[in-house]
DNA sequence: AGCAAAGTTGCGCAACAGGCAAGTTTGGGA
DNA sequence: TCCCAAACTTGCCTGTTGCGCAACTTTGCT
């Protein structure tokens, strides 16, 4: 009867302790001083396990970004049919970022972590690009039909997580000048008017 | 008075031999079923040499695809000062792609090799997002004193490289309805409004 | 000719990914 | 309520990797 099983419930406790074990033991240590044993140590599960949740380090550690950007792309499925892709895309992150955006602790953390490790950035650069062809998928259900290659729907999607990404990193070099979704509506005005 | 002594030559040589020898060894045997090991061998160096090259075989794989980027680079610093960055980033590509683009065997080996091995995309990612810093401060230097955060020329340069590297794979799905080129250019066409 | 800088190599080690099989937990019938 | 199959965890183990270090070789400059 539960919504989702004793079962389901304990994967996604044990993944988001290893994702936030990952992040501390970053943000104490450095990134690169951290060893995959020690994370599932601090999770208290075997080395084992840790392989079973994620490929490497970097991926627990961004877990927690993918699933930002996940509950981003739910509220892009939740926008009316009716909408443009780009619109629908623009719209949902605007619900997203606009309220509470800068305010994740966790968010800002991991941010900072990237500003001063640049070795994060291969990983945060992957971390888009696995949601931008989730999105791509999304948006193609909007172009059903109009969009016979598929191009248009990866374009939207690609360009709009580079615009997100791009946002961030500026905004990290200057986050008291501007907020993030300022920052970040700016650019997509800017850059989405090939989409309208 | 060499323009470039032979040192430099030589390492020239041998990286492109590693990147050779991985290339071949990838098309023939698959991508994950190759060593550095492997690869230094077929190159004719040890394995410890490998790594004073490249950081791991993505790198190596896709060390022809970032010398093409490079060669786009340098045609991009040529065009005149008083184009505006995107228009000298399409000019440029014109100039790199329209002729003999698609022409370039490896290039479009490396492409098919991206297309059946999925595990190879976060690679290639990799590499144009190697690309997209470099042309970032390349687009920077063209838009002195008009940019105060540097948002735009890395929003300019983020949007060129994701339109490339969509096109390119998009293209490689359909590699017969159209040539890489065209694709491209509509792609870029179309995308860059907001930025003309 | 000769020396300093740059490049190569072998050795060694900590770390890691992931196959396999034995144990443990969970959930859906009967 | 009980039971079993499927799912999950863990330990063990192997092949591979990245890189520091120190010895050796090659290159370039004078």
């Amino acid at each position: 009867m539960t919504a989702v099983g004793l079962r389901e419930r304990k994967k996604a406790a044990t993944r988001q302790a290893l994702h936030e074990a990952a992040l501390r033991l970053a943000l104490e240590h450095g990134p690169d001083r951290i060893t995959v044993d020690a994370i599932a140590d601090e999770a208290g599960v075997s080395r084992r396990t840790f392989s079973n949740y994620f490929a490497n380090k970097e991926e627990a550690l961004f877990h927690g970004d993918l699933r930002r950007m996940r509950a981003l792309a739910d509220l892009v499925r939740a926008r009316p049919a009716s909408e443009s892709p780009w619109a629908a895309l623009t719209a949902a992150a605007e619900e997203h970022y606009a309220g509470l955006g800068d305010l994740d602790p966790e968010w800002v953390a991991r941010g900072r972590l990237v500003r001063r490790h640049p070795s994060l950035a291969a990983a945060q650069v992957q971390t888009f690009a696995t949601m931008e062809s989730e999105l791509a998928a999304e948006v193609a259900a909007r172009l059903q039909g109009q969009d016979p290659l598929g191009v248009r729907a990866k374009l939207v999607a690609a360009t709009f997580m580079a615009v997100l990404r791009v946002s961030l990193n500026v905004w990290l070099e200057h986050p008291a000048e501007i907020s993030y979704w300022e920052l970040a509506r700016e650019s997509l005005a800017e850059t989405g008017r090939g989409f309208t």
